[in-house]
DNA sequence: GTTGACAGGTGTACGGCGTACACCTAGCGT
DNA sequence: ACGCTAGGTGTACGCCGTACACCTGTCAAC
């Protein structure tokens, strides 16, 4: 079903998407897709899914540089694949567990490369708008030890979970909380991340501009 | 009208705003709002120049680098006046002439900064994505030269106001052509930026892991 | 002072949307 | 033989954008 959603954004757009019109295309009546998804945001939630599943996974014996820009270029060519996908990336605020795993896996190239988990905190930030556009709250931190309802042991049993499916994630945001586990949640400095990785844009320009740089535009056809 | 879209949106957020919700708001029947507006699409785009009209003005005595940072952190506050521009902005393709003077001014900071057309050409993508996310048809050729049913002479005339209102990124879109005006139109090498601003960053992470960049976290209340 | 254009508000209607709710049916473990 | 359950059905409601025909007040030109 989510395949054939996929396949129908990929020829019509994901505004035709609708639940009647893929309904129609599986020769099945709307209210039946209602038994496989709660409504059409989960619908969208697993699209994306799908696209993040083409992405190609990390090469570990890589230098963290080249890995770190292969997987991003993988990404990109996912998103390229599903002209839809960008936009359907961006209005989600779901992080789902190919979102956290993609996110997870770079976070641990960067960290084997020699950056501290604080570094490939803002360094993801920096590189996130650049794979998903400008999706500020994506990093905010999943609730870890946040909400309070569920059993005190159940709470346990998920935070253990989540260390181990995403050790990563979970350093990071340790990291971010600068020790103090019961700070975890509270999300990150947003203004902090913006001109770091603005200032980190700017530093490169004024480089560029001073060693006179200039596209390879005229010979050849450019880029290497 | 627009203001009271505006506000709307701020009140209630983008998706319950509605041409129904917003006559109702106004004390009007829906349909009144069509002669002010062709439809829907045409309303957004108003309340994203509306957004776009609160970013302040370049100030021409700043050094460039302090300039584009002040300008961008302008639009950044902006958009986070409200919440719903960010999704707005990215859903729009449209250039309204708010998105193309605040560009064409931002090119001309850089330009009087001592950056080459080229240059500025390539800066400004990597910073788009920063200032609205992933959008890259965002500074794709305008029909300067491009759409061929227009009268020959209201050809002439549209293209030399343009290079008037917006000489900067005039200046650009020729120098992306190489030169060759003939091309202007073609659109830009959409990989090529991306891969430039990813290996600007790429670089910048390299340099903060070498040596040894740390946030200022713990002391105090951190950034600056 | 009449007239006619025009800007802008009105009312009705259509087709599409997401989805709540009640119902049906086939297959299967007991 | 029986009940559970996964999954398909049909109807209905309240939204949405907007096409189309109509009305009303204002004001310039005669």
């Amino acid at each position: 079903m989510l395949r054939a959603a996929v396949e129908l954004a990929d020829a019509v757009g994901i505004d035709a998407v609708s639940m009647r019109r893929l309904a129609q295309e599986l020769g099945v009546v709307p209210m039946a897709l209602y038994k496989h998804v709660a409504n059409k945001d989960q619908l969208l939630d697993g699209m994306v899914d799908v696209v993040l599943g083409e992405i190609e996974p990390a090469d570990p014996a890589l230098d963290w540089q080249v890995g770190v820009r292969a997987r991003v270029l993988s990404a990109r060519r996912a998103v390229l694949r599903h002209p839809w996908a960008r936009q359907a990336i961006e209005s989600r605020t779901h992080r789902t567990p190919a979102v956290l795993g993609y996110m997870d896996s770079l976070a641990g190239t960067f960290r084997r490369g020699g950056f501290s988990a604080d570094l490939t905190h803002h360094v993801m930030h920096a590189l996130g708008n650049r794979i998903w556009g400008f999706s500020p709250e994506l990093f905010d931190e999943p609730p870890v030890a946040a909400t309070t309802p569920p059993s005190a042991e159940e709470q346990q049993a998920l935070a253990a979970r989540f260390a181990e499916e995403y050790p990563h994630i979970l350093e990071i945001a340790v990291a971010a909380a600068g020790g103090d586990l019961s700070g975890v949640g509270t999300g990150c400095d947003e203004q902090f991340e913006f001109e770091f990785a603005l200032d980190l844009l700017l530093d490169g320009f004024d480089r560029l501009r001073v060693q006179g740089w200039t596209s390879a535009r005229g010979v050849a056809s450019g880029r290497a």
